[in-house]
Parts: C-alpha cells; sequence; structure tokens
DNA sequence: ATAATAGTGTCTCTTAGACAATATTTC
DNA sequence: GAAATATTGTCTAAGAGACACTATTAT
C-alpha cells in the first residue's frame, strides 16, 4: 500500500536470467564473463534493468533476446523468484526477478549485444566454482524448479527440438535429474500419459539402431500420474 | 548487471501479503479496506514498502507482525511471485513481491497498526467481487499455489494448531481443495506417509465422538507418495 | 440404546518397476 | 550375422479408492 514513496531511497529494479539446456550430455546454464567491477571476470547470469516502460516478464524475454538470439517463442520462460538481501550488489540496492528459461540445444551462437564473452556451462561444475553477486544462489533455485517441474509437468520437451524421440525425452530426464531409467518403463509412461507427446507421422534414426517414432509435445499442463524421481 | 541505474527512473518496491487460513469451514484470505485513493474503500491485500535495510522476507515478516500480530514462527511464509506491469499502480511504477502466509485459524485480532480495516473474507467471494489494482491476480495465484502445495508436501499442517487430529488436518484438504475425500482412506494415507505427521501421547474429543489421537506436523518436506487431488 | 466420530480390514483396479522377448535399422 | 536402439509384453508388488466393520465417546 504506497503512502509516502519518497520517504525511502530509489531501489534498482533488474531481471536476471537462468537458462537452462541439455548440451553434449550435459545439464548446462549459459553464463556472462563480467566486464567490470564489481567481480570483474568472474561468470555470473545474463540480466538487465528493467526499463520504464516494460512488463517484467517483457524484459526477460528482451534480454534473452539480446544474450542468446533466441526468442521467446523457442524456449519456456517462467518467473523464478525475486532476490533482494540490502548489499547484494555492492555498488546500490537492487532486487532483481530472476527468471527461468528452458531452452533445446539449437546451434546458439551464445554471442550477445554485449562484447561480453558468453558461455554454457556445466550446471555442476559452475555451482562448485562459484558465481559473481548471489547468482550462485539462483542458479541453485533454478536447477531444483527445473527438477521439480520434469516430475509433474511436461517440460522437458521444452529441452528438446520440436519433434523428439521418446529416448531423447527419457535423456533429458536422466541428465537433469543425474539419474538412470529403464528405456522400457519410461517409454510405456511417456507414450501412454495424456497429452504429454503426441505422435507425427515421422521417424528418425539419428540415434542408431531401428528407425524411432518421432513426437511433439503434447497440450497437458500437468502430468496425471506424475513422472517421480 | 547493473550499469548505469541513473539512466532509469526510480521504481518503487513493495511487499503485498496473501494470508491464507481454514476459519468456519471456509478457505478464507485477510484483507484491508482501503482508506485513500486509488480504489477508496475497496479491498485489497495488506503490504507496504520495502524498507532500505530490509531483506524481502524480513519485509514480508514485519508487514504480517504490523497487520495481524501474527509472528512469522506461528505461519508459514513463502514467497510467491513479483508483479510489475507498468501500470499496476496508477501513482506510480511499482513492482510488489507477493509473499504467501498460511495460518492456522487462531483467534486473530486481525486489527493492524494502521487505522484500516481488517477483515478475513471467503477467497472465491472475494475472487467474484474483485480487489484493488492487481491484487485478484495476486490472489488468484496464492490460493492456486497453495492448493498444488497440499498435494505434494506436508504443508496441510500449516493451517492446523500445533496439535491437530487426523480429521482435522482432512478438513483442510476438503475446505482448500473444495471436494470430499473418505475419512478412512485419508486416516490411513496421511498417518502412513513417511514424515507427514507423527503422533503426540494426545487425544481430543473436541471433534466430538470417540477420542481422537492428537499428531504434530512430521519432518517431511515432500510427501512420498504424494495427495493427489 | 443411539448418534457421532475414530480407526482397521478387505477387495479390486491401476500403476511402478524389473526384465524377457521381439522388431528394425546400420555395419 | 552382430550390434544398437525401439517397442511391446509379462510378472509382481505397492498404492488408490470403495466400503464393511469395529471402537469409544456423549447424551
Amino acid at each position: 500500500m504506497p503512502t509516502a514513496a519518497n520517504d525511502y531511497p530509489p531501489i534498482a529494479v533488474t531481471v536476471d536470467l537462468v537458462v537452462l539446456t541439455v548440451r553434449e550430455e550435459k545439464f548446462q546454464v549459459l553464463t556472462i564473463r563480467r566486464g567490470e567491477e564489481p567481480f570483474l571476470g568472474h561468470w555470473a547470469l545474463p540480466g538487465g534493468f528493467l526499463r520504464p516502460d516494460e512488463d517484467l516478464e517483457e524484459a526477460a524475454g528482451r534480454e534473452l533476446q539480446e544474450e542468446t538470439a533466441l526468442s521467446a517463442q523457442q524456449v519456456h520462460l517462467e518467473q523464478l523468484a525475486s532476490y533482494g538481501t540490502p548489499d547484494r550488489d555492492p555498488r546500490m540496492r537492487t532486487v532483481t526477478v530472476a527468471y527461468l528459461a528452458l531452452a533445446a540445444d539449437l546451434p546458439t551462437p551464445t554471442a550477445g549485444s554485449d562484447a561480453a564473452e558468453a558461455r554454457w556451462q556445466p550446471v555442476e561444475s559452475l555451482l562448485a566454482s562459484g558465481l559473481a553477486f548471489d547468482h550462485g544462489r539462483i542458479l541453485r533455485d533454478g536447477v531444483e524448479r527445473a527438477r521439480a517441474k520434469l516430475e509433474y509437468t511436461p517440460l522437458a520437451a521444452a529441452f528438446c527440438p520440436p519433434e523428439f524421440t521418446i529416448s531423447e525425452l527419457r535423456r533429458v530426464y536422466e541428465v537433469v535429474w543425474g539419474t538412470e531409467l529403464d528405456a522400457r518403463n519410461f517409454h510405456r509412461k511417456a507414450t501412454k500419459t495424456e497429452g504429454f507427446v503426441e505422435p507425427t507421422p515421422g521417424t528418425t534414426t539419428r540415434d542408431g539402431g531401428r528407425p524411432a517414432r518421432l513426437y511433439r509435445a503434447g497440450h497437458a499442463t500437468t502430468l496425471h500420474p506424475p513422472l517421480l524421481r
């Protein structure tokens, strides 16, 4: 209930992105190398200021476009959480709204409009080596959100190209969860869970062996029953 | 990545609360009647400005204390989401971080430090009659979050007093979900799901009939298996 | 005794997980 | 044919939901 906005010093609002993908059989995140202090040379999550006339999700989509050349149509984008610890940025008081983006492993340039270096990095090693600001915590939260959502939503398909095989979908689960799944039981569950995947006429042999049917993402928003870890 | 904060006009950051409880067999939310324009006389969610030295959750806890005299120890408090549509407040640009609070039906004064009138209202009728600002959307998101979390977390106990019966726990599910559950099957699931509830030595007859064993909330953070709707 | 709520047992159906068997490719 | 992956089928154990039945209180 704003009553006296001027009583308080201004707070900068930023939007940060946790862009996740499955790449080379590893769960990876898009990082930017910082070109200035503080944390010069450290890796950080991409992000930037909220502009005066932008909605939050709009700002997230714009940053995504600027940093990855991925359009919001090609990725799943959802709000993750906000972070506002008073000293999270030593220069000024900032509150950041973090967004989670899940993308297929496209041949992404990963070259942003900034001169800053951009790179995909495996989530686990990056969490161990550390990130600028409180981005380690943000990444951890994003990874946990993604892992949890695979259980009860059809979101694994967001890590796949528009048409994919059941094996490709299964590998997403295996890489994101870090577990092994029985290919035969997974096949049955994925194809029988209402609205998870829908078959296309096509097949492919890109994974070797017998040709596999190609599927598209279904229309379900929730998996019944869930695919438990 | 803040580079030039002064390039942009200041944005006010507020914290709003969706405080939910089960009261008189209905799913209710704490509302405040607005004492000034805009939306004078309309119902709104409690909330206020983020102070210069406060973390987000700290501000949420403070507002909760001010509005309900409930301490953060007595309620479950978690971040819900942030809302920042440019015109969400006609007076100025604001971004609000909404928190979800789940409380037992204590004999709450519901009299805040403000002179504003505070009242518990049934969620459904309030969503139908409308709320100030975008608080209808925030409430809707909070209600949906609460409903979903009952499925796979032991959070229903947050709506109960420290010691409760299985029937009281079941009524939480029935009221929040708006469904009827089989008392016998529910009893078996609740008591057998690892870490959901743990028995105490006591019993009570406050619900009538045969004395019921009293339980406390268990230590689990996730229910295996989930209690599906 | 009757009403009310608590709690246990039983039965059936569905699903999960283990794993055998078959199908269709490439080399 | 051998190797690789896809897909279907079968078996067993566990959980969900329907519901009979027993237990313990108040009136």
